[in-house]
DNA sequence: CGTCTATTTGAATGTACTCAAAAGCGGTGG
DNA sequence: CCACCGCTTTTGAGTACATTCAAATAGACG
């Protein structure tokens, strides 16, 4: 069963019973997506949390000039959305693709405040993934104020490993905020 | 009571029973600081989370050359401790220190892990402030990745109006992650 | 009033960017 | 299966944004 991984993302957290599990699997969707599909556009609603359980997914912004800005890169496990958006329903500012043919888990944000509302339980665990995520932020802001882009880079490698293997080295030079020539000659061995 | 703005914070998200109430206020301890008073020392237990009542406070992050990072500003409403330390049980990273006179309401470790499982209620709660900080910080990754150095301080000052009055240029650049000298040269009008 | 720190100003420097072009690689169709 | 196309990565020259260092000025505080 396909539903195991997300099952097991959950109760690494909290515990739940047979019937709380059935009405959780009873609000999400299931979804398969080929290379360079567009999961959430700039502009549009922002409906839903996606877990992902195979594949590879990169949230961006896209600023005035067109320039993109990598904010996630979510793999197998991570949970990703335009979090801001999604919970305040306003228009998404990012945009969300797959890397490669992915499968992904959605809750639609009515389903998820059903969620919250039905088992409390889950409080604990969106409060426990919202907190990663803050300190997660909060240490990338850190790095970012602190380290060189070389450093930077280093620290990325040694941190995300996986990740490293399944995205490009543009991909990464935007997530780190310099340019793929930039990184380019980071990655030259020096003499 | 002094109490009453802290309540009114928590009671924006939850509402809580006169008991409940009460067994929260006797978790929590007030603190009056001086200027310049070291809240959290990096490398110590980070043992409290702390809700300001009046005041400012400012975390930092002092790299192995020296320089300070901001991390982040806590005025009047605002919660702050070295979050990832806090929960985690690692030794601090950050430095938390006040800007000027300050009254605080902290909450140790083990009484927020009591407070949450007595009062599961409160789950709900700091999902919402969790969630908030993440998407707050997720917006400031944004703005470093796809923003020159003026456009940041620019929306800095547009973002945080009360925040600017309670803090300094130095400060206010080393939350920016720009140096002072800079920052004045950004302030000061084109011809 | 004096001291300490913050802020401003300017010159020299360095990190990272832009633009351009070549080389490498991966996917697709004939 | 290989040739071609498009995109990624590399390389290099010139440039811009931001830093460092130094010194002068302004402000805050006891």
């Amino acid at each position: 069963m396909i539903n195991e991984e997300i099952l097991r993302n959950i109760k690494k957290h909290i515990s739940l019973t047979e019937k709380e599990t059935s009405f959780f699997i009873s609000l999400i969707t299931a979804k398969s997506l080929s290379k360079k599909a567009l999961v959430l556009e700039a502009g549009q609603d922002c409906r839903y949390l996606s877990y992902v359980a195979t594949g590879a997914l990169r949230s961006y912004y896209t600023d005035k000039d067109g320039k993109e800005s990598t904010i996630m890169f979510a793999i197998a496990d991570w949970w990703i959305t335009d979090m801001y958006c999604y919970l305040n329903k306003k228009p998404a500012m990012m945009n969300i693709e797959t890397l490669e043919q992915s499968t992904i888990f959605q809750i639609s944000r009515t389903n998820f405040d059903e969620l919250l509302e039905k088992v409390p339980k889950f409080e604990k665990f969106f409060r426990i993934l919202m907190q990663n995520a803050y300190t997660r932020e909060q240490l990338r802001v850190m790095e970012n104020l602190s380290s060189t882009a070389e450093e930077r880079y280093q620290s990325f490698l040694i941190k995300y490993p996986q990740i490293v293997k399944q995205v490009t080295q543009k991909q990464i030079a935007s997530y780190l905020g310099i340019t793929p020539e930039f990184l380019s000659t980071l990655r030259k061995p020096k003499v």
